[in-house]
DNA sequence: TGATTAAGTGAGTAACTGATCACTTCAGGG
DNA sequence: CCCTGAAGTGATCAGTTACTCACTTAATCA
């Protein structure tokens, strides 16, 4: 059952990031991933040159779907504060939709083996932070959230919400739907920032 | 150089915190542990029975930590803001002072090898979550705190807050400084909580 | 048709890791 | 003074992992 390149490739990719959901990143081993394709070991390295590369091929198709799912979420939606649900809607649903990534984040691959990988991330990161800030800073031209604390600061608290919900998901044995409970504590958060008029 | 046993106990478990931060919590080796030491890797074996072994004393050697962190945060200060202040630098301060922790979070040796380990951090970050419910609803109840969101979700707010500053400072190479910047965001999210008198 | 070549195989290898074992060293108590 | 037992050593083992290589298979196309 001979397969083209690219289909390979990208199943490859997929059962990586499977396998790191099932198991962790740093159990995903070559022979793990491929006995579960149907493939001999060996014929990995036909698709990729080391097993690196396969972890940067996961991270641009990670980087990818991020990437989308941003755009389309700026696109839903005018008031600032909608763009902003749905930014971290979209966020939610990414990790919920992989749920390696905020093992990910903190495995051996990325920290200590693959320089590429943490800068893809990082990147990634910063970019997010930077379209939140855009959406805070027009919110608070607009009167839509109080310009008593800074954008930047604002952004800062909103991302780590993200992060620390996904977290508490992760940790728990995923006992809570994550799309839900994030959803929820933005609401309340936003409550918090929308609040004019201080006392 | 001899050294009578529970020295040498502490002395592995200091290092391979140690080992931890600095080439992530799966890489640590018994040999390496070893050698940095300076003793041969078998004697590891003299004071573990296992790998586990030594992963299980460093849990309870920080479970300790954190505890004392605790106890002392809560017994500065009346005020149930201050309490709370003094209950997240303190967490801070333990996570700058321990750099592992974020990432030995998502390591192997705790969400796949060491079961005991994942449960004993699991009930550590209950039980702060319940420290801080307990002064959030002394806040909300003294008037310091707005009651207009519920304790348990301004609970998980600053929990998610101290995470996602930790993150950002895992993976940003450390490049500001945990404490400050952590603090720093507490005070602006205690601003937006302690604002009475919504519009 | 026959040559080319991408995809896959099976059998390896070198490096590393956790753990074992027989043996040595040495301090302290009877 | 010698005996016991804790602490350490060096050699070694079995298992795992990423990666290699010579070789086969089969689809494509000139």
């Amino acid at each position: 059952m001979r397969k083209p390149a690219d289909h390979r490739k990208a199943e490859i990719v997929a059962k990586v990031l499977d396998l790191a959901d099932r198991i962790g990143p740093d159990r995903v081993t070559t022979g793990a991933v491929a006995t579960e394709i149907g493939i001999t070991q060996a014929a990995l390295f036909r698709h990729f040159p080391t097993k690196s590369a396969m972890w940067t091929a996961v991270a641009e198709q990670v980087s990818d779907w991020l990437g989308r799912a941003w755009a389309s979420a700026l696109s839903s939606g005018t008031k600032p504060l909608d763009r902003i649900a749905a930014l971290i809607a979209a966020q939610l649903h990414q990790i919920a939709a992989t749920p390696a990534m905020p093992m990910l984040l903190f495995s051996r691959e990325l920290n200590v083996d693959n320089a590429d990988l943490r800068a893809a991330f990082r990147d990634r990161l910063s970019a997010f932070h930077a379209l939140l800030l855009q959406e805070i800073t027009h919110g608070q031209q607009q009167g839509e959230i109080r310009d008593d604390v800074t954008a930047s600061d604002i952004a800062v608290l909103l991302i780590s919400l993200v992060q620390g919900v996904a977290i508490r998901w992760s940790l728990g044995s995923r006992n809570f739907a994550l799309q839900d409970e994030g959803e929820r504590l933005l609401a309340v958060q936003l409550h918090l920032l929308a609040t004019k008029g201080i006392r």
